[in-house]
DNA sequence: ATTTTTATGTAACGACCGATAGATAACTCA
DNA sequence: TGAGTTATCTATCGGTCGTTACATAAAAAT
């Protein structure tokens, strides 16, 4: 067991490096955090398994016993990242769900920067939670991805139930496929953006699909 | 070089084996299409890479240097599969795109049985095309899946293309985004069926996503 | 019956996988 | 200064990857 640094990244203020909690024995020669980042990126692209150990030491600069040293084994820093991606460029899918004022506004919203964020240049094309674990050796590493998949669509079936007892959706609206149509379509457009979409491509994706909400 | 057996599985008449080209030395001790269909299931269930060569010579119960003398190596092998797959477990796509008259009732249909196809627990969940080659070492394999997704997407355009022309879709129909909605939806599809999707949560998704389409 | 041709089984190849042992270096604390 | 602690470097571990050499087996051709 090995203690925690923060890894906040893009989280309200940076509240300046605690300075390390000055540990006792050699200081780490490399920063943990940028490190990560690395990794994040490798993972993102090339998925768990087709981005080896060796890989990983040589993107982050780190010997393999420092690698292992700092984040555990490769499962875990996968874990790891997968922790970081879901709090920073994955964050915007619970931004809209929070900020918006209604389901259909959220999911509106969050098709709209999917389209943006899935198409940036600055880093690999899609979602690492989509992709990162498919066709995986270790069935736990597949179903960590698959779960935090399955709790998005969960968490926005019961917005849209809210919105329904609210009165803000009709009665008869079925929250559940509701949600797992905006799934889809983000695992989809996922899928077009890794495939060569353009931004603009998947932004008229994004407009037509919201076609499907009840008329209110 | 190695002659062609014709592997046509489901296309018209199946015409009672050539009884094998009466080859001249010792003869093969197993049947190349089911060892083939074997293979097809293991690489559609894990994935290129994730499919050893030893899990393939285990689950066609061969040795491999009868696995490398039938198909070649591990990439020709999986390069025939995907024909294969294409030709029957993923050839409703194309059936619907000949046989309905109209594009909109073309992805209807495909989207229907799609829900159908990609939930059948007599085979793996999902499309072999759309999972089997993602986070994959060699990107040759990975493209040539990306350009069977893309070429499929853009034969539907075409297709809406020409029912606009015909009249049978408002003038102003943008048939790249209909037919990438399509396509996305498929991909979407295939991702909630691996994720534990039944046939009718897929289902009550198809009825649903063609709501997009213009009203005529 | 011998030769030729093709397939099979055994056994191994070099390359890489994830992970670690052991020696050494760089720091804090007494 | 020395003892204690932690990180890094080099080198390597056993295991698995895709692939193939080699000897043998089973058929057709001569």
């Amino acid at each position: 067991m090995r203690y925690k640094i923060r890894s906040m990244v893009g989280r309200g203020q940076v509240e300046e490096q605690v300075k390390a909690p000055k540990g006792r024995g050699r200081p780490r020669s490399f920063d943990r955090a940028t490190a990560l980042e690395k990794a994040l990126m490798a993972f993102w692209e090339h998925g768990y398994e087709a981005t080896s150990v060796s890989d990983l030491t040589r993107i982050m600069g780190i010997g393999a016993p420092s690698l292992y040293a700092a984040f555990g084994d490769k499962r875990t820093l996968f874990e790891e990242v997968v922790r970081v991606y879901a709090d920073t460029h994955g964050a915007f899918v619970g931004r809209a769900l929070a900020e918006e004022p209604t389901a259909r506004a959220a999911v509106e919203r969050t098709l709209r920067e999917a389209a943006v964020a899935y198409t940036d240049p600055a880093h690999p094309y899609g979602c690492l939670v989509v992709h990162a674990a498919t066709n995986c050796t270790s069935p736990e590493i597949e179903e960590l991805l698959r779960e935090r998949r399955n709790r998005n669509i969960a968490a926005l079936a019961s917005r849209i139930r809210a919105d329904v007892a609210a009165g803000r959706l009709p009665a008869g609206t079925d929250a559940t496929t509701l949600a797992r149509h905006t799934g889809a379509m983000i695992q989809g457009m996922s899928q077009q953006a890794r495939d060569g979409a353009s931004r603009e491509e998947l932004e008229a994706l994004a407009e037509i699909a919201t076609a499907i909400w009840p008329r209110d």
